[in-house]
DNA sequence: ACCTGAACACCGTTCAAGT
DNA sequence: ACCTGAACACCGTTCAAGT
């Protein structure tokens, strides 16, 4: 998938430097596009605007490249969305993973720093589910699956396992994004709410839709997943 | 937000049905407009084209109406969307739920039917984590938690264990409409996966991307989530 | 090898106008 | 009250052409 095209034989450029003068200052562009240069700026648009702002167009403005230029590096958009989607996930395991005792701290750890991943990234949460799986998420997913079966979960629970932890954690992440709301908008909800009375008379109470303890929720979750993970090993 | 524009007084067309003589076939094409039509057109486009499909001109031709006629009704796209949502996530609750002495019994068929609903409509799940509550998923949620406090989870955990709950089978739903895929493509990936040898040798061995028993999936994890509820009720 | 503009077949939405 | 077409400001992608 992200197969990549030709790279590294990206060089001389050298007749079109004199054009624009000696300032240091030119930006990029000179810059010849590249693969990194446009997955960079890709989730640099993401960023500060969001899926839908992300545009071939605007990228290749971006970029300062014509506009269809893009198309020789790429093959579409979703190829895009995917090289974005994995350049965010990478992960750098702390050395001393798997030297710990504690299993349990190792996958917690794992979850956290991908669930801070994607929350840096709001659009990662919502790409994710409708993507192929790039190299990074397929080496967390190997790691978490790694971390339980070292954990003592049989073979045979194991894929069940691996996929509830990471159902957890999509779900936790997709679902803060989507309610952690400003305090305007969550008063707003609540008041919505309120009108309808006697409706919702549970959730009303409980405040559910103001919720903002998330980092509290996810890990209260995880807790419930890693204990009955832990007891059913015996 | 389905704060619903005039609707019921929409008859009177007595003029029209002439013109088309006296067939009984003459579908919609004599049929005003109406809010339930729309909604009605939506979902089935979306069954059949998915999100990307369904588009304001195209809705707008399903109902053999004027390109631009929909917007007396509806604000924008994205309402149309949540209505679509709302809609299919109704649930009729069996009269015998809150009789029964199995609080555990009534949770999981509430989550097994709203699993249920969203697997019927797979661009369901793609767009529940983007928009606003309807009151129809307002419902389920209020079920829900009423369910899982009359289960005797105290009022300080009920709304992690509402969101842990809710974040399960979101996070299910959404993965399983991401990797349910065709035996040709998970072969595939199986294939891509060996490609790489040694760098993802823990779920490749363990087949994680060639799961096809994604409902054991789901009741197990949802297993370990209410084990470890009713455990901690004491 | 790498980049480009023009062109095609679409979008969502506004608006002034029709009945 | 309800519907319409024309128009605006966009899209993604193809293609023949440039260097």
């Amino acid at each position: 998938m992200a197969a990549a095209k030709p790279t590294g034989t990206q060089g001389k450029r050298s007749r079109r430097t004199r054009k624009a003068g000696p300032s240091v200052d030119d930006k990029s562009s000179e810059m010849p596009l590249s693969l990194e240069r446009i997955v960079a700026a890709s989730v640099e648009l993401l960023d500060a605007q969001g899926v839908g702002g992300l545009t071939m167009r605007r990228l290749a403005d971006h970029l300062e490249a014509g506009a269809m230029s893009l198309y020789w590096h790429v093959d579409n958009k979703e190829e895009v969305f995917g090289l974005a989607l994995d350049a965010v996930l990478e992960y750098r395991a702390p050395q001393h993973v798997g030297e710990t005792e504690s299993w349990r701290d190792d996958v917690v750890h794992m979850l956290e720093d991908w669930r801070a991943s994607m929350l840096r990234h709001p659009w990662s949460a919502l790409l994710l589910p409708r993507l192929a799986l790039g190299p990074n998420m397929l080496n967390r997913l190997e790691l978490l699956s790694r971390a339980l079966s070292r954990a003592g979960v049989a073979d045979a629970d194991l894929n069940a396992a691996t996929w509830s932890v990471w159902n957890h954690v999509m779900g936790a992440t997709i679902t803060r994004g989507n309610f952690d709301r400003s305090d305007d908008d969550r008063n707003a909800a609540q008041i919505r709410l309120a009108e309808f009375g006697e409706r919702y008379p549970t959730i009303e109470r409980s405040r559910l839709l103001l919720e903002d303890d998330w980092d509290g929720v996810f890990r209260k979750g995880l807790d419930l997943l890693l204990d009955g993970l832990s007891s059913r090993k015996g």
